[in-house]
DNA sequence: CATCCACCGGAACTTAGGGTTC
DNA sequence: GAACCCTAAGTTCCGGTGGATG
């Protein structure tokens, strides 16, 4: 946009994490999911809180943004709040933010406003309307009678965010039995080729045609391990590069020295943290020509893991191991439920 | 249709390692 | 440094399930 005629880059708005689309891939379910528990706002009814948990760059955050938008271009009654609560940890703080969000007067934030008043200027503002508060790092609250508020507030619905499920553990027992009922909605992380289709999608609205091959798509898709901020972060920062140094095109080249990047984003698991048994696991898979059924892959690890002298790992703990090189990306599985089928993603960098 | 087989995953338990308290 | 607590990983147990088999 705010770019000139030479550039390669028709929004860059669209390759930041900000950025909300007008339209949500592969998480149909978990959208519909959320569409049915706020809706009753619309009709004036009690709506479920929402509890969204799962690894980061999983659409978290984007999604609960993009419903709480949609809700809000319906009804001129309803209006939505977000908060990021590792930025803003204090009761004060989360709910100063969502008085800002919701008053249409200016928010008066004298030295020692207390936070109870604060509390009931936010009643006041929501009277004959409702909102969405998003919640997002919600484990990070330091103080969790904030939740108690916005509970006790019958016209707010709130989505909270977390990458952990047990996020909500730790916040008192009689909050916990109030927020029993709230939806709790797990984002698994991104297929290689759901990652491809996202990043697809946002090349045509951020670049201009061509800049990207579908090829070099599909060598961010499948470094990422199902990291879709982590990837649309790459493409941000190779397009900009090649808008740096005045290339037309995006080259491998710049796209390779990125990757290092993917680290920053990939906490939770690496190759590095894989354990002997998921090793061996990733080695029999591709020794196997990339596909193998689940029983035989046990038999065979069984089987290796005898010769090689080290320990045995039971069925149970198999199944733990597959399901978390799954999780993270290493397997793709198909044949969801019983009688599995482990495959390698489409490629390994 | 009944039974068996191979597999799946939740729940409860055990164990090991690390941190905290006195 | 002993006693305690907490957590994560792995194991045991077990009920459930769909397809194969008789």
């Amino acid at each position: 946009m705010s770019y000139p005629e030479m550039s390669i880059i028709r929004d860059i708005r669209v390759l930041t994490e900000k950025f909300i689309p007008n339209r949500i891939l592969h998480r149909t379910g978990q959208l519909e999911a959320i569409r049915d528990d706020i809706k009753p706002l619309l009709e004036g009814s009690v709506p479920r809180h929402v509890f969204i948990h799962g690894n980061p760059g999983t659409g978290k955050t984007c999604m609960a943004r993009y419903v709480a938008g949609e809700l809000e271009s319906y009804s001129s009654d309803i209006v939505q709040s977000y908060t990021n609560c590792w930025e803003n940890p204090s009761r004060f703080r989360i709910l100063y933010n969502i008085a800002k969000d919701v008053s249409s007067a200016p928010i008066i934030h004298r030295k020692g406003t207390p936070t109870d008043e604060i509390l009931e200027m936010i009643k006041r503002s929501l009277e004959g309307k409702h909102c969405v508060v998003i919640l997002d790092e919600v484990d990070k609250i330091e103080d969790d009678r904030v939740l108690y508020d916005l509970i006790t507030l019958q016209n707010v619905c709130m989505l909270m965010i977390a990458n952990s499920s047990t996020a909500l553990y730790n916040v008192d027992s009689r909050i916990r039995s109030r927020l029993a009922s709230s939806d709790n909605i797990e984002f698994r992380p991104y297929s290689s080729s759901e990652i491809i289709d996202i990043l697809s999608d946002r090349s045509e609205w951020g670049l201009i045609p061509g800049v990207i091959t579908g090829q070099q798509i599909e060598m961010i898709a499948a470094s990422v391990s199902g990291d879709c901020r982590a990837a649309i972060d790459i493409m941000r920062v190779v397009s900009e590069e090649a808008e740096r140094s005045e290339h037309e095109k995006i080259t491998d080249d710049m796209i390779e020295r990125s990757l290092p990047r993917i680290e920053m984003f990939k906490k939770e698991l690496s190759m590095g943290a894989l354990n002997p048994h998921q090793k061996l696991i990733m080695e029999i898979v591709t020794g196997a020509g990339g596909t193998i059924d689940s029983g035989e892959l046990f038999r065979k690890l069984s089987e290796l893991s005898a010769s090689k002298g080290m320990e045995s790992i039971v069925d149970r703990t198999f199944r733990n191991y597959t399901n978390k090189l799954v999780k993270y990306s290493f397997l793709n599985s198909s044949g969801d439920g019983r009688w599995r089928t482990f495959a390698l993603p489409k490629k390994q960098f």
